[in-house]
DNA sequence: GTCTATAACGGGATAGAC
DNA sequence: GTCTATCCCGTTATAGAC
């Protein structure tokens, strides 16, 4: 899976080449073939996969660190997707094509509403932590856009018409916008 | 052109077979060759019309309604990109899949930024006739928030995990918070 | 479970006539 | 400008041995 996640970043879903996942695994495309039925089973697999690491690299916090407020920890989990490192840029990569992917290919969606859902509900759940007083719609409302967001400022990263910092800065503002229009 | 925009609507980037395109435009493959060169050269094309396309019925107004209040113009600008006619749908699909490929393929990247620019500014402009006295910089960054929001929840819609119109009221919601923080 | 080898096919691209 | 015909390569997927 690691491998997978790995070359969907380097060649996207469309040139995604089973020998290609094969030489990266150090295995032979029988065993693949073995392993996932066919391309598709490869990019439902590897969806899940990012989908939970994802999900680690947001939640967890290093042991060392002091706890941050509420606020801070909404934001860093925003931001954690802005950055130029391998796993993140590789996960932001994968998910934005596998996203794409489901536009034309059914058997994704329901991977992809799954995943996007834990996520949207993740970050409501730090909305609410910073804005006790909103109602859950309007929590939820605002974790749709601020997720919607991020995935529209990523590819726009990804594709090159965007620097990283510029679209840290647009997601950190749109927080503040959310989180004023939750004010009341 | 129409034909090319309609088969990577229907069909992807991925999916785009240049005889299919071909057929669809009543023509041979190899005329298609003779015109755009290669793969690539229709994918570049088509980008450059379908942006082309989307300023003109963003744009322009039916004669015969009365004039909208700046308020409402910008909305509905926006609101234009998220329905379910054929052109539009054509349009947004189109042009998230060309996104998604600029990922992988630095060609279609110059056209893509000019294309982007072009559209970020028309909203800032939007935004500055409902609140003039915010800085160009302010109305910059909300409109590149905004659509970069549209891009992300186009994407949701197509793919299946976000119904019409709750993603246009996600829309109409952010419309609402951008110009809120613009108030000051 | 894992391999080598290969079948089978799709589709990008071009030659050359008109 | 436009066509018909075709080359040829890359890719998915499987057969069958170990």
């Amino acid at each position: 899976m690691e491998a997978a996640a790995r070359v969907i970043a380097r060649r996207g879903v469309r040139g995604l080449r089973v020998e290609e996942l094969a030489a990266e695994a150090g295995v032979s495309t029988a065993l693949i073939y073995y392993h996932f039925k066919d391309r598709t089973g490869i990019l439902r697999a590897t969806l899940e996969f990012i989908s939970d690491r994802a999900e680690r690299y947001t939640t967890e916090r290093d042991p060392g660190a002091e706890p941050l407020d509420p606020r801070s920890e909404l934001e860093q989990s925003l931001l954690l997707e802005l950055q130029d490192t391998p796993t993140v840029r590789e996960n932001s990569t994968a998910w934005g094509e596998l996203r794409a992917s489901a536009v034309f290919d059914p058997d994704l969606r329901e991977e992809l509403a799954r995943a996007t859902l834990i996520w949207v509900q993740e970050v409501a759940e730090l909305l609410g932590q910073v804005r006790p007083m909103a109602t859950a719609t309007a929590l939820a409302a605002a974790a749709e856009r601020l997720t919607a967001l991020l995935e529209g400022l990523s590819v726009r990263w990804l594709s090159g018409g965007l620097p990283l910092e510029h679209a840290r800065e647009l997601m950190a503002g749109a927080v503040d916008a959310e989180l004023a229009r939750l004010r009341g």
